[in-house]
DNA sequence: GCCGTTTTCGGCCCGACTGTTTTCAGTCG
């Protein structure tokens, strides 16, 4: 039973109880502490072994919702939640998830005419049977039938986008945008903003002169095949991305409230809902017009960010700690971590060559990385046993070192800078053994280990695999430890804080895979490898030159797991470096 | 249901858009 089950359970129940007509304050309570648990470090599981009491230390948990985590953890379910789906029909949670209808609305549907699921509503729309119902009206059937249809489109592909194509759209966007009359600046906020890992839909904010204009320019895009909403100075639609669609909601604000309207609208939800409470208990009111004095009326701050975290008595805090994840408290401790940057990347220790699966050389390479600026790079192709992936044998890997040192020696008599480092990605084989022997990799200078098979392994059985990998004292880098592929493959079973510990143990770093669809590990991972004490190689996987520019999604996702300079491998300097590869052997 | 530099009771974030209304509730972010 892990925290994101907790979560699913305590999310139902506030979904349920809110359809009941519950108090709503009750209601958010379980959203709340379904939220933050959701951002927790560590599992429930590990608080309640050791000292269940401080369960009720995690902000938002109280002894009610402390008692029902145990029910949960213990059975998978509690009382409350049985009772609850004994008495609502599971089709209404479904209901729930159609843009546009809401607790009451779906609470009305079910008591007035029995309707109960998706399928049965769309039905009731088509044949008119809900305008005579309070509040309700033709128009409005539409919009029911219109969001349904929507409904099944993200029931059937996976309805959050990677963030290389977020990245890539929004920048299309904002261009576009830009050339509106009367614009002044356009920015993108939103979870894009917060770098997270993929993103449900783009938010971008305008200024300048002319609202409607803006409004008018973004409905006429011409990639947009439906208008959600409009208004003066706010537009939702959808894009065509292939066979899916992509919301984008446009804000409008002048001059003197982008630095507010830019906080509002960058989020997350829970940050900003955050900000404003403390806002209020200052006696002031934060909203995406400003900071106002809540007795005057009179604005504090508004037109810059740094000026309204200012007026709450706070230091700027960057967009990828807002997740109320701890980043107000720390700042009003004056604890904020000082966030690595792309500046401080000093070299990458993750790429293949066409010796294995690569497309380019080793001196294709090596040039890319001069010019990307790096200082060093690792060569590390793949071991025998990734067969499909063109791995190398005992006899090829020697060849290909002895390839590296040709390479390095040319470029040197160039006068290049550049320090080729000899690595590999060693399979981590189903056994816990790594695929070289122990006397060939001694004749590296980075060793990568990695699982490649047998990703449906049981739990226990992967983590004590990896951990006999870590345990052999061979391995400098862990990579994509959970093997996950955003969207498209689950990361495999293993027990995170068993395996860190052990590395933690044994000088062994943890990648963070900078290639967009891994981000592997992720930012949660990132802030428990830095309370172990562990160092984080953000290297990019690379197969291609093409793909070095990737090492912005790695860094900005250790932003987001609270990394700072220090915690990194590969932003040390070279004697550095290979002093702690080397592990003093 | 949770919480407290004013509180153990009485609060609990703020505003845009929509469709239905004659002044606002529901939903969303």
């Amino acid at each position: 039973m892990n925290n994101k089950e907790v979560v699913r359970v305590l999310v139902t129940i506030a979904d349920l109880l809110e359809i009941k007509g519950e108090n709503m304050f009750r209601v958010r309570s379980y959203r709340n502490a379904a939220a933050t648990i959701d951002g927790l470090l560590v599992s429930l599981e590990l608080i309640a072994e050791t000292d269940e009491d401080r369960l009720e230390d995690i902000p938002g948990v109280g002894k009610a919702i402390h008692g029902k985590i145990i029910e949960i953890l213990a059975s998978g379910s509690c009382a409350l939640l049985d009772d609850l789906t004994s008495e609502l029909p599971a089709g209404l949670l479904d209901m729930l998830g159609v843009s546009g209808l809401g607790a009451k609305k779906v609470k009305l549907f079910y008591q007035s005419l029995g309707i109960d699921t998706v399928d049965d509503l769309e039905e009731a729309a088509l044949e008119g049977r809900l305008r005579d119902l309070p509040k309700m009206g033709e128009k409005s059937e539409q919009k029911i039938v219109k969001a349904i249809e929507r409904y099944r489109r993200t029931q059937k592909s996976s309805k959050r986008f990677r963030l290389d194509s977020a990245t890539a759209i929004a920048a299309e966007v904002t261009e576009y945008l830009s050339g509106v009359e009367g614009v002044e600046t356009v920015e993108v906020a939103g979870s894009l903003r917060r770098w997270r890992e993929s993103v449900g839909d783009i938010d971008i904010l305008v200024t300048g002169q002319d609202g409607t204009a803006v409004m008018d320019a973004i409905a006429a895009y011409s990639e947009v095949v439906e208008v959600i909403g409009k208004g003066d100075t706010k537009t939702s639609v959808l894009l065509a991305v292939g066979n899916t669609r992509l919301q984008i909601d446009v804000r409008f604000v002048e001059g003197a409230s982008k630095g507010a309207a830019l906080n509002y609208f960058t989020g997350s939800k829970e940050h900003g809902v955050a900000l404003r409470g403390r806002a209020k208990r200052m006696g002031r009111k934060l909203s995406e017009y400003g900071v106002f004095d809540e007795e005057t009326g009179s604005q504090l701050a508004g037109g810059d960010e740094v000026e309204v975290y200012k007026a709450l008595g706070l230091p700027y805090i960057e967009p990828e700690l807002r997740e109320n994840r701890g980043e107000i408290e720390a700042a009003e401790k004056g604890e904020l971590p000082c966030l690595i940057t792309e500046a401080d990347i000093r070299g990458n220790l993750h790429m293949h060559t066409t010796a294995s699966d690569g497309a380019n050389t080793i001196e294709e390479m090596a040039r890319a990385a001069i010019v990307t600026g790096y200082e060093y790079i690792a060569i590390t192709d793949h071991s025998k046993a990734s067969g499909i992936a063109g791995g190398l044998d005992e006899k090829e890997l020697l060849k290909h070192i002895n390839d590296i040192n040709v390479v390095a020696r040319k470029l040197k008599d160039e006068g290049e800078e550049l320090i080729i480092l000899k690595g590999t990605e060693v399979d981590i084989l189903a056994n816990g053994v790594l695929d070289y022997s122990d006397e060939l990799l001694s004749m590296l200078d980075c060793v990568v280990g990695a699982v490649h098979s047998g990703f449906d392994m049981e739990g226990e059985r992967m983590t004590a695999r990896i951990i006999a990998a870590i345990e052999s004292d061979m391995l400098n880098i862990l990579a994509h430890s959970t093997g996950r592929l955003i969207g498209a493959r689950e990361p495999y079973d293993m027990d995170m804080n068993a395996v860190m510990d052990v590395a933690a143990e044994f000088g062994v770093a943890m990648e963070l895979n900078s290639y967009p669809q891994r981000l592997d590990l992720k930012d949660i991972h990132c802030r428990m490898a830095k309370d172990k004490g562990l160092l984080i190689s953000i290297a990019t996987d690379s197969h291609s030159t093409g793909t070095f520019s990737n090492m912005t999604y790695g860094v900005h996702t250790a932003r987001r797991g609270w990394l700072e300079k220090q915690n990194i491998l590969n932003t040390r300097a070279l004697g550095e470096l290979l002093k702690i590869l080397k592990k003093d052997r």
